[in-house]
RNA sequence: CCAGCCGGCCGGACGGUCGCCUCGCGAAAGCGGGGAGGAAAGUCCGGGCUCCAUGGAUGAACGGUGCCGGAUAAUAUCCGGCGGGGGUGACCCCAGGGAAAGUGCCACAGAAAGCAAACCGCUCGCCUUCUUCGUAGGCUCCGAUCUUUCGGAAUGCGUGGCGGGACGGCCCCUAAAGGGCCACUCCGCAAGGAAGGCCGAAGGUGAAGGCGGGUAAGGGUGAAAGGGUGGGGUAAGAGCCCACCGCGGACCCGGCAACGGGGACGGCACGGCAAACCCCACCGGGAGCAAGACCAAGAAGGGGCGGCGCGGGUUCCGUUCGUAUUUCGUCGGGGCCCGGCUUGAUCCAGGCCAGCCGCCCGGGUCGGUCGCGUGAAGCGCUCAGCAAUGGGCGCUCCAGAUGAAUGGCCGUCACGCCGCAGCGCUUCGGCACUGCGGCCUUACAGAACCCGGCUUACAGGCCGGCUGGCGUU
RNA sequence: GCGGGGAUAGCUCAACGGCAGAGCGUCGAGGUUCCACCUUGGAGGCGUUGGUUCGAUUCCAGCUCCCCGCU
């Protein structure tokens, strides 16, 4: 299953008039992009969240890891995700972080039902 | 054993599983290798590398460095040494050139804060005034007398004696009170004489003031006061002289040097601040991998405004021409002078002069590759050197992302911390051991062209050397 | 990556190397029946660690934090 990266500012900046769903270790903006390519997701840790380099790059690796256990079963094609990385992403337990990725997808994307695997 | 100093090092280990980046092999599936740090950080210095400028010189301006020698690609780094300061010591700290090139500052206090003098004070001489002593002399008094001279001086005075007493000086003793001696002065008593005075030139003593000299010893200050202590000396004083100490110092010796040791001699002058301006010596062209190079794709070979230019001046020549033989103009050629840009602070030199330059508007792209990791590389041995470091030999290849990999979950163990229980010791604060449970699965912290330093952050632990103290043998 | 500036009272800012100040705010007193205005008095501070100097907010380094510019 591909799931490719976001990359580009533009992206970002169009994700972020899409639906949200806001969590306490993240925030989850979701867009469609209108087209039949894979998902893909971006990830944003502001310096504000965290000052520490160490901390950041914790924070983005934690959320990639959900992604990766997750977007199997929740991403859709033809659709971006961007994740905001907050403080309590850090020390939250993974198991908790990954089951609130999972409640946010499903949110965000309620009434729409063209997953992944179905498709492919 | 306790306290401390210096240097070096580690900073979780092993494994399973699902992933990520990259390299190699492979047609593919896939397999195999590698994958953060001592600071990757701050960006405080120094270099490599790349581009721009580059023919040479100067060194202005600006910035930096600042004991000496060495190391190095280079440095503000490092090593060794010197000097100063701190510590009982091991050892630590220091931007540590120049103050007789110049300018400036030194608040408050203090007489004075920097050419050394002024002031107070001390002291000498002269003058004036006053005080006191007092010679010659005068006035008055007493006695004697040849009656005009001599002698002498009253209410008290002088001398010595005895007794008493305040201040002062010295000595003794003391906790203190006190005691003794000496000198001056005052009071009282007694003795002796007929009387037992006053004024006072000159001169002397003392005080005040003025004038003219000498002096830097002293002047409660201050961070700092024109050497310090002691003695001699002097009118008073002074390196004025002497001794010791300090200071400067030709010269000699040691050292590559900084500097150290000695030191004739000088008689003392030269305060501090340059992390105040400054002077001196030395160093520095600018920018930074978003440097820079290439490929592909696509768009466009545009428009407007402004500036400058394609030249100007002068002179000479003539197989050009005009009515034109030296004078005027025109044409062609040559010489000289005057520009712009590159170009920067200046000078000389060089190049270009093509249309160029600047700003604005409009249009396209924002993908990929290289740079990019064999390097001032690491490790080990060895040699030279006190060391920094350098030479030689051998072995190894050890991250390369670009919205940016190095992660998630789990197991075992080591270490540490916390809690509980048991037991032992105890100076009743705790300490040690065992077991169980929990926590961090460990501090500071994440490469972005590379390297050498500096600085900053860092739980806990290990190793080596050294110093001081206590105890035992 | 490269470079510049700053930190002073609760706030906004001054200050030749020698006394730390102004405005607003705050507290107390006066004035007013009360409030406001006004008058008067007070408290409160040089980011941090070293160094130079007789003496540092000032000069010089290191550190921390903040702001700005270029690419």
């Amino acid at each position: 299953m591909p799931v490719e990266r976001l990359t580009k500012r533009r992206d970002f900046k169009a994700a972020a008039k899409g639906q949200r769903a806001a969590r306490r270790a993240f925030v989850l903006e979701m867009r469609k992009r209108g087209d039949d390519g894979p998902p893909r997701f971006g990830f944003t840790v502001s310096k504000r969240v965290a000052a520490k380099a160490v901390e950041r790059n914790r924070i983005r690796r934690r959320l990639k890891e959900a992604v990766r256990l997750v977007a199997p079963d929740q991403a859709r094609c033809g659709t971006d995700y961007v994740l905001i990385g907050r403080r309590a992403a850090l020390n939250e337990p993974f198991a908790d972080l990954r089951a609130a990725l999972h409640k946010a997808m499903t949110k965000t994307q309620r009434g729409d039902r063209h997953p992944v695997r179905s498709e492919a």
